[in-house]
DNA sequence: GAGCACTGC
């Protein structure tokens, strides 16, 4: 051990430093042992770090807690009392060097200590020490998300049972807390580290796709995106690293949740030492206890200002007209505050926005003394984040001193009813409609389809107008409607979805029998079958449905099935770097922009990229295009702009690749092109897309000019007006089937009816087959058969 | 000659 530097020795000179007081800093160190430490806290000793808690402390005489601030605690034994006496201790035992609580931790302590849920915490404790599995209910501003898995943390102990995983780290058992979306999991894990007094990334982290802030051997508290804990389930399916789970907003019924839902049901009664618990913030309570065994229930207060509700006492005939005419009644009627309008989409927005502003600018001028100026923001998802940024913005100062306020109108899709939060909102005007997914297994189309809200949507809307202060909710329909119209929930999404990839999914995790599997709501067996369907053509399951070994890698990448294959084949065809691109591109957002005001700039700029052999190979020019002129993010923006192209999809598909192919190289599967020269390249690509879409693919229409039918279900579509496809070739393959005023195919690419044959035989057996492709099928398998001749001759 | 509700891996 070096005597030159002891710990004590190196604390003080250190801190004489920092504080500017020494003369100069280049003055030498003073000779021999400094004079003796000052009184202070506790010091850990880092030599001793290997021992338990309590013996990491420098003993010293002044130093009067020395013992270990956790003793007398046994884990899941804890108490309320216990806990309490712990967070308002000296020492911090959370973190991985323990030292005192820091003043900032007192000062957030106060006021965790308001929240509804910290007044409950005896109550949690009997019942989570008790209970395998509890469900727990608390509505907004209960402070459930921050304060439960904190809870937990306190009564497992996790630090301090570490085990040693198989790669041989020892490691903390983690608490596990999900979320939907990756904002939320990244904000609460912050917040919780500020809590805690410890370091994000350290002790308290976060994992969502593309970014882990964990490490492996401090982690013992983790917040992550239900997909995620989804994926790790993979490849182990008892989640033997976590010693509890925590399901947060599970009434939002996500499809991830409600996986996890049915396999932590499984999971559970392998493993009785793992805790679950599941947190809603619906009064739905009793389905999700009933369906977790009869499970306890401890129910919190939410915390918010109360909101008070207004009905039509007509039916409104027009939501958009009657949307825009509330919203003027309410800026000349009511005072100071501001709206948010929920509305249905973009088009619709942009709309209202004119519209609104309009109207109210005209009655700004013509009635100064009664109406304040007006500004309105519209909010939708695939806004630039900049634009997003603008609901933030102050509402506008009054025109004249003491004349009528300004106000902010937000015209929002429903992205403001759960992912966005907007503070100051007073008015909330709630038409009662949203676009919703919906999946209709006979044709296997997934459409948006305007639809009534739930009243849980309706309430969570409502809720909205009272998060800073008293508000007022306008409902544009009747209470009757309300009563009686109204369903109580959405329908969960596994019922509104094309389950191909979740089959896949289940599969890998290890469910044998997916039509028995214990779903809280099971989906329609019809859509069970489809997807076995789907993912039998694309020899991911056998004919006993069994999960095969393609199957197992299909699974492993973050890819719908089609693109999986697609991927997993690309080395065959020697154009696997290329896939990973269309892959990638496939997988992000719209890249070209379309501003209304410069339609034809725009697709000037994108006729620039285009390929006429299809939107695959566009897309690819693109990437391509992006790679070549950016080669540093400064220039990337402002090249991107003057392309009408989206930095921000292009970047993310960038990410996507690059996860990819690190999923490619996990398996050996070969990164390879054709030479560009080669007469082939565009063919090898065309080809493997064919292998993992040839259940996708349309036929022209003897009869009509550019009409095509869709060969397995008969449907007559449309090629979309942005398709670069610059002919009507007898058949194209399509990445997507929309349903909005026609039929529509978006993103084709031509192929050859060779392929189909050659790639899928089974599927494009002539046998099955009927009319016009039945005749063109037949005729190449005849033709075949004398070809294969002439093609040895060739050789 | 049209649209992208919202998430997530």
């Amino acid at each position: 051990m070096s005597t030159t530097e002891t710990p004590s020795s190196d604390r003080p000179s250190k801190r004489t430093k920092m504080d500017g007081s020494s003369s100069s800093s280049s003055a030498p160190p003073p000779p021999g042992p400094p004079p003796g430490p000052p009184p202070q806290p506790p010091k850990e000793n880092p030599y001793l770090s290997h021992l338990p808690v309590e013996q990491r402390f420098t003993s010293s005489s002044n130093s009067t807690s020395t013992s270990d601030p956790l003793a007398g605690l046994i884990p899941r034994k804890v108490t309320g009392k216990q806990a309490r006496a712990v967070m308002e201790g000296d020492i911090n035992p959370f973190s991985s060097t323990p030292k005192p609580f820091s003043q900032k931790y007192r000062d957030i302590l106060a006021k965790r200590k308001d929240l509804p849920v910290y007044a409950q915490m005896d109550e949690f404790y009997e019942k989570f020490n008790s209970n395998q599995i509890m469900v727990m209910i608390g509505e907004t501003g209960s402070g459930k998300t921050t304060q439960i898995p904190q809870f937990v943390a306190y009564s497992d102990l996790p630090h301090t049972t570490k085990q040693k995983g198989p790669d041989g780290i020892l490691a903390p058992r983690m608490i596990a807390c999900t979320q939907p979306r990756r904002v939320a999991a990244m904000s609460v894990a912050k917040r919780v580290a500020d809590e805690m007094d410890v370091s994000l990334g350290k002790e308290v982290g976060y994992t969502i796709r593309f970014e882990d802030a964990t490490e492996r051997r401090t982690t013992f508290l983790k917040y992550m995106t239900d997909g995620m804990l989804l994926r790790e389930a993979m490849n182990d399916h008892n989640l033997e690293r976590y010693s509890a789970i925590i399901l947060d907003e599970a009434h939002e019924r996500t499809l991830a949740t409600d996986i996890l839902m049915g396999l932590l049901k499984e999971v559970v009664a392998r493993r009785p030492d793992l805790k679950l618990i599941v947190m809603s913030a619906t009064l739905d309570a009793l389905k999700f206890q009933k369906y977790f065994n009869n499970a306890p229930l401890l129910k919190v207060p939410g915390r918010t200002f109360p909101v008070e509700t207004f009905y039509t006492p007509e039916p409104e005939p027009d939501y958009l007209e009657a949307a825009i005419r509330t919203v003027l009644m309410i800026h000349q009627a009511e005072d100071a505050g501001d709206i948010l309008v929920f509305l249905t989409g973009e088009e619709e927005i942009e709309d209202a926005c004119k519209k609104i502003k309009a109207e109210a600018d005209e009655l700004a001028n013509t009635n100064p003394d009664l109406c304040g100026p007006l500004k309105v923001v519209p909010l939708y998802s695939s806004l630039p984040p900049a634009q997003q940024q603008r609901i933030f913005e102050p509402a506008p100062a009054p025109l004249t001193e003491g004349g009528p306020p300004g106000r902010k109108v937000v015209v929002s899709t429903n992205i403001a009813e759960t992912s966005l939060t907007i503070d100051g909102i007073v008015y909330v005007v709630d038409p009662g409609f949203s676009k919703q997914k919906v999946y209709n297994p006979r044709i296997r189309v997934e459409s948006l389809l305007v639809s009534p809200i739930s009243k849980a949507s309706a309430q969570q809307r409502a809720g909205r107008a009272g998060r800073t202060r008293p508000g007022k909710c306008f409902r544009l329909y009747t209470e009757k409607d309300w009563a009686n119209e109204l369903i109580e929930q959405s329908y969960p999404e596994i019922l509104r979805s094309n389950l191909a990839n979740t089959v896949l999914e289940l599969k890998k995790l290890g469910i044998d029998n997916l039509v028995t599997f214990d779903y809280m709501d099971p989906p329609a067996p019809e859509t069970i079958m489809r997807a076995l369907e789907l993912l039998n053509y694309l020899a991911a399951f056998d004919d006993d449905g069994n999960l095969t070994p393609l199957g197992e890698i299909m699974a492993e990448f973050p890819l719908d099935p089609q693109l999986a294959k697609m991927l997993i084949v690309s080395p065959e065809f020697k154009c696997s770097n290329e896939i990973l691109t269309i892959a990638a591109m496939l997988s992000v957002p719209n890249v070209f922009v379309r501003p209304n005001s410069q339609r034809q700039q725009a697709d000037a700029a994108k006729a620039e990229f285009s390929h006429p052999d299809g939107d695959h190979l566009t897309l690819l020019n693109v990437y391509h295009a992006y790679k070549t002129n950016c080669p540093d993010a400064s220039t990337a923006s402002q090249w991107c702009w003057q392309n009408y192209l989206s930095h921000r999809a292009l970047m993310q598909a960038d990410n996507v690749r690059n996860q990819l192919q690190r999923t490619m190289e996990r398996f050996d599967l070969d990164l390879c092109s054709t030479p560009f020269e080669d007469k082939r390249y565009y063919i090898n690509i065309r080809q493997a897309i064919a292998c993992g879409f040839f259940m996708q693919v349309a036929h022209k229409e003897g009869g009509t000019k550019g009409g095509y039918t869709t060969i397995k279900d008969n449907q007559v579509v449309s090629p979309h007006p942005s398709s670069s496809l610059d002919h009507t070739p007898e058949f194209v393959l399509y990445h997507e089937f929309v349903l909005t005023t026609r039929n529509y195919i978006r993103t084709i690419t031509e192929v050859r009816p060779e392929w189909l044959l050659e790639f899928a035989p089974a599927y494009y057996n002539p046998n099955n087959m009927e009319g016009e492709v039945k005749r063109i099928m037949q005729g190449i398998l005849a033709k075949k058969g004398v070809g294969s001749s002439s093609k040895k001759k060739r050789v």
